[in-house]
DNA sequence: TTGAAAAGTGGGAATAAGTGGAAATATTTG
DNA sequence: CAAATATTTCCACTTATTCCCACTTTTCAA
C-alpha cells in the first residue's frame, strides 16, 4: 500500500529516485519492477507495480473496442504504458514521451494511491490541490457515493 | 507484449529504425519476420510478429464476406498486409503505399499495443492524442463500462 | 554532539543504438 | 545486350544511453 505525498527531484538526465519508503515494497513485491503510463483525466503519471499493472490492463483490454471513444482510451492507456525498472541506486528513468506528457521538470511530486503511485510536476499539483479543496469545502455539492462514507 | 510510445525518424530511403526496446522481441520471437498493415479505422499502420499476423488472418478470412462491408474490410486489410524483415541494421523498409496511406514523412511515433505496434505520423499521432485527451478527460461523457473500471 | 550508516545526487567511461553513405547486386529500358 | 537506374546490403561514424563509482547530505543513535 502505497500513502503519503512527497516532493523529489528529477536530475538532468531525467532520473528519478525512489524515496526509500516506496522503494522497499516495489523491491520486495516485484523486484523494482513498474509500469508507468499516463493518467488521462489529469497531467500526471501512474506507477504501478508490474503484476499489478497486469492485472489492470487485462481489464481494459477486455473493453468493447468498437466505440470510438473507448478505443481512443486503451490506444492512449496502453501505448503510454512502459516497462521500467529501479537501477542500483533505486532511481527510475522516465522516458520522454511520458515527460513530456505530465510536463515533468526538475520539482516533482509523488502521491501514494493505495495500489499505485501518482507523479506529479510541483506547480500542477499544487494548482490541483487548490481546485480539489475548493471542490470539496464547506460549500460543495458532493456525489451521493461520497455523502455515505464513514470516515 | 509491445508497450510505450517512441519518436523515430524514417530516412531518406523510407528506411524506419526499430527501437532496441521492440527489436528484440521482433528478432526472437520471430526473426525479424513481421507484416505490416493499415489500420481501416484511422490514419495508421499496424505492425504485427509473422505468427501473430496468420492468426488474425484467418480469422479475417472467416468473416462473411457476403457482406459487403465485410468484404471492403478484408479488402483493405488483406490487400495492404506485407510481409517485411529487419535488416540488419534492425531497420524496416516501408513500401510507398503503406507509407502514403498514414501520410509518413521524417517524423514517426512508434506505439506499442500488447499484441502489435502502431505506426503513426508525429502530426496526426498528436491531433489524435488531442482528440482522444478530450473523450476522456475529465469533462467527458464515458461509457458506462470505463466508469465501472477500478485504476 | 559526534559518528556511522543510509539515502540522495552527480558525473564519467564503456557500450550500444541510430544514421548516413558507399559499393555491389538486381532490374528495367532503349 | 548493354547501359542506366533502382534496390539492397554492408560498413563506418556519430550520437545517445546505460551502468557504475564516488561524493554529499541527511538521519538516527550512542
Amino acid at each position: 500500500m502505497f500513502r503519503g505525498v512527497q516532493h523529489i527531484n528529477m536530475d538532468a538526465k531525467g532520473r528519478l529516485a525512489m524515496p526509500a519508503r516506496q522503494r522497499e515494497p516495489l523491491l520486495s513485491e516485484c523486484g523494482g519492477q513498474v509500469v508507468v503510463t499516463i493518467d488521462t483525466q489529469s497531467a500526471c503519471l501512474a506507477i504501478y507495480p508490474l503484476p499489478e499493472w497486469e492485472r489492470i490492463e487485462k481489464d481494459i483490454q477486455a473493453l468493447p473496442a468498437l466505440n470510438p471513444a473507448v478505443k481512443r482510451f486503451q490506444r492512449l492507456t496502453l501505448g503510454y504504458a512502459t516497462d521500467l525498472e529501479l537501477d542500483g541506486n533505486g532511481r527510475m528513468l522516465l522516458p520522454q514521451p511520458l515527460r513530456e506528457y505530465a510536463r515533468l521538470d526538475k520539482k516533482l511530486v509523488l502521491v501514494g494511491q493505495g495500489n499505485k503511485l501518482e507523479l506529479w510536476s510541483e506547480p500542477l499539483w499544487l494548482s490541483e490541490r487548490e481546485q480539489a479543496l475548493q471542490d470539496s469545502g464547506p460549500e460543495a455539492e458532493l456525489p451521493e457515493e461520497l455523502m455515505s462514507l464513514t470516515l
